[in-house]
DNA sequence: GGGAATATTCCC
DNA sequence: GGGAATATTCCC
């Protein structure tokens, strides 16, 4: 059994900025955007240092453009990263977390995985990620059970219910009204830019004529 | 940092009996039970290595009749025992558990906690143990104004409000994701028409080389 | 002590 | 993939 070690990455918790406004990253992903930069780092001093092994033995790395990351050796991954940077070395705790973060994996046969906010450069970025709530609409197992008790509770859940449902349409509402602010912002941008051009082919028949 | 480093302990974790109805006790039980038991019986042989030490120096043991445990030094307990068992070396996280478990501190001065079905030699009685569930007529925070009313009329009309309001918001929403596709549409024609022009500016100073 | 957020495990 | 139980952390 592996061994698992601390280190001192794990007191970076605590470094979000508590005197300022700013919420700071979920642990998971800053660890998980730190044990990239890190081994990707350690990848290249190994190199350069045997320089003539083949530098295709890379456990994890981003993806070209750098916009997702693939574990490509979930094996050593497991073994030796998982564990100096999480409290346990099994893959499918690390997967397990992914997900519930909102990540999607993107490849069929590598273990590939994209998240919008999360890429190479981007660690200011980590903070706009939250934890998928558990569906809303779902009450805790323990009042699932006491729906047909008597009317009175009954309606009261089914209120419940509605009261959950409609504080999560009006989340869908907001980030949709944010959506469509940021099209916005890009529709003057592309407008700006299409009459610039517009304005260049003016002045150059402009000076044809003269 | 400590090292923790899992031991073959942690598998025990599946060895309750599937098969036949029997639940297995919680894996903090079992662990914390098995604890004290390997903690004394490696005292035991300590002592007898090195008899003339002083025998004072427990961790952790049963207490006198067995009916509890008391943790003698915290800070050993915490560095080398806790990380034999768990998945961490915090004393408060260890305290923690055994609130959740509904343990009681039975002395002022020292670390002692009891049970009711936690003693010496029953190891059977854990199964007995069950996590204090969190009072659950409180409901989830976000749930918690909404629990004032009193005849059946107001609730529900109180709920018709909330239906339409929810019909409204979904209708909204709808809209919004109109609005989004919308944007998109107009956007792919955009780029359309800038890429043109960039085409034709090309095709200019393509021109003027001839 | 305990509520609540996050992490880890287990299971479908 | 994700629901749910348990574990760990953080905070009051």
């Amino acid at each position: 059994m592996a061994t698992i070690a601390k280190t001192s990455l794990v007191e970076s918790k605590k470094t979000g900025e508590s005197s300022s406004g700013m919420k700071s990253p979920a642990p998971f992903l800053l660890k998980t955007y730190d044990l990239l930069e890190e081994e990707e780092e350690r990848g290249k001093r190994e190199k350069f240092q045997e320089s003539g092994g083949n530098d295709e033995q890379r456990t994890i790395s981003w993806n070209e453009d750098g916009t997702g990351f693939v574990v490509w050796s979930p094996a050593e991954f497991s073994e030796l990263t998982l564990p100096k940077y999480f409290k346990h070395n099994n893959f499918s705790s690390f997967i397990r977390q992914l997900n519930t973060y909102g990540f999607k994996k993107i490849a069929s046969k590598r273990w590939e995985f994209q998240h919008e906010k999360f890429r190479r450069g981007c660690r200011h970025l980590l903070k706009e990620i939250s934890r998928k709530r558990s569906d809303p609409s779902c009450f805790p197992q323990y009042l699932k059970s006491c729906h047909h008790e008597n009317n009175t509770e009954e309606i009261s859940n089914s209120r419940l219910l509605l009261v959950e449902k409609n504080m999560n349409l009006r989340k869908e509402k907001l980030e949709l009204q944010m959506q469509i602010a940021h099209f916005k912002n890009l529709h003057v941008k592309l407008w700006e830019c299409i009459s610039q051009c517009m304005a260049i082919q003016q002045q150059k028949k402009d000076r044809k004529l003269c």
